[in-house]
DNA sequence: TATTTTTGGTTCCATAAGGAACAAATATTA
DNA sequence: TAATATTTGTTCCTTATGGAACCAAAAATA
């Protein structure tokens, strides 16, 4: 019996209660509207609102910088990454983005002739090459933070306190566990024993 | 006192307790790696979260779906969408999903010449077109449904029920509070009047 | 009814983006 | 020390993508 209960809890939470009944009022979205049956009868509901409120953060944001800076969005993220962590390598972008490295290798030369970041030889390891922002650069980044921040706290702006920190918790569970995630789908995720 | 103290919290809300005590441990991720600062001291943590999540997601999935079906992301995302919903217009796949309607129009038309959904003209309306999956279509969806499924549910599997039910609300809120967010930044987003 | 505007969908085109091959330097192993 | 493997970053090349222009049908307006 609390097994079946609990089997049953669990399934319903595993399909965000999706199709029982819905304390939360979807205020804004129109009854017969099909994004309602997308969003609320979908059973990938956690990737698919991830995937929706990521493109409604992404879209304008980048759109602004891209207006403002001529930037496009590996370029920003190169200056974003080295505006957070400071000097870095270019593989160091490439872990903390997850954008591909020819990728970022490309918008790395391309702030470079812009003269929005510099770039240091290692004279240990003559393949390394350190990054790091120029004054303009941080200009740069400084330009749009505002922004930026903004949106995202008008998107957060309909959660209480209580629940923007629960939120803020549950991500950073969710991130922290992304290690244990297969990268590939499907037989084997590719062991790399030799 | 009282308004100080109001005001701290929910700053630090905004800023997702960055650089305030962890509670959460960050475990799997090194101390040193890049992605802690990226992570952690993001002051856009909440978007930064966002787009690590949904990368975690896409990539294996889509990646799973491409080889397994031969369908791109937008090719996948027209039948998923017909799935859920039934026949629908391009333009209802539109706005539901996001994607713009020339992007739709191709892989629509993709998926129609591998017999995978069909058309049926609107006699009323001869411009509409209704989209519906055949059973080759639907045979595709649920060949990847489960894997599908099952990365997502392999995601949330850290979270606690509670958790789960906690994140599915939140981003709820989030989803219905999107109509009010501006589609574009800096400046008037331009106001429709005429 | 004639003219204009809006809507549904497609086509054109320039380009952003990523896989794969690559070169050079370093680390590892024989 | 010679041979091999790994790491760092770049270049090549193909293609997926989306903005803008476009066409046809319908709705709105004159």
């Amino acid at each position: 019996m609390g097994i079946l209960m609990d089997d049953e809890i669990r399934q319903s939470l595993f399909e965000g209660r999706a199709g029982r009944d819905m304390p939360i009022t979807a205020e804004g979205i129109a009854e017969d509207s099909p994004l309602r049956t997308r969003l609320w009868e979908n059973p990938c509901w956690f990737s698919y609102r991830l995937n929706y409120l990521a493109l409604h953060f992404n879209s304008p944001v980048y759109g602004f910088i891209q207006g403002r800076l001529g930037l496009l969005r590996p370029d920003f993220v190169v200056l974003w990454s080295l505006y957070l962590g400071g000097p870095s390598t270019l593989t160091d972008l490439v872990r903390s983005s997850g954008f591909p490295k020819n990728t970022l290798s490309r918008a790395a030369n391309k702030v470079y002739r812009l003269g929005m970041i510099d770039r240091e030889g290692d004279a240990e390891d003559q393949r390394r090459v350190t990054l790091h922002l120029t004054d303009e650069g941080r200009a740069g980044v400084e330009a749009v933070k505002a922004e930026m921040l903004g949106h995202e706290r008008l998107m957060l702006e309909r959660l209480s306190p209580a629940e923007r920190l629960c939120l803020s918790e549950i991500l950073t569970k969710l991130v922290a566990a992304s290690g244990d995630w297969p990268q590939s789908l499907g037989n084997e995720p590719a062991e790399d024993e030799p």
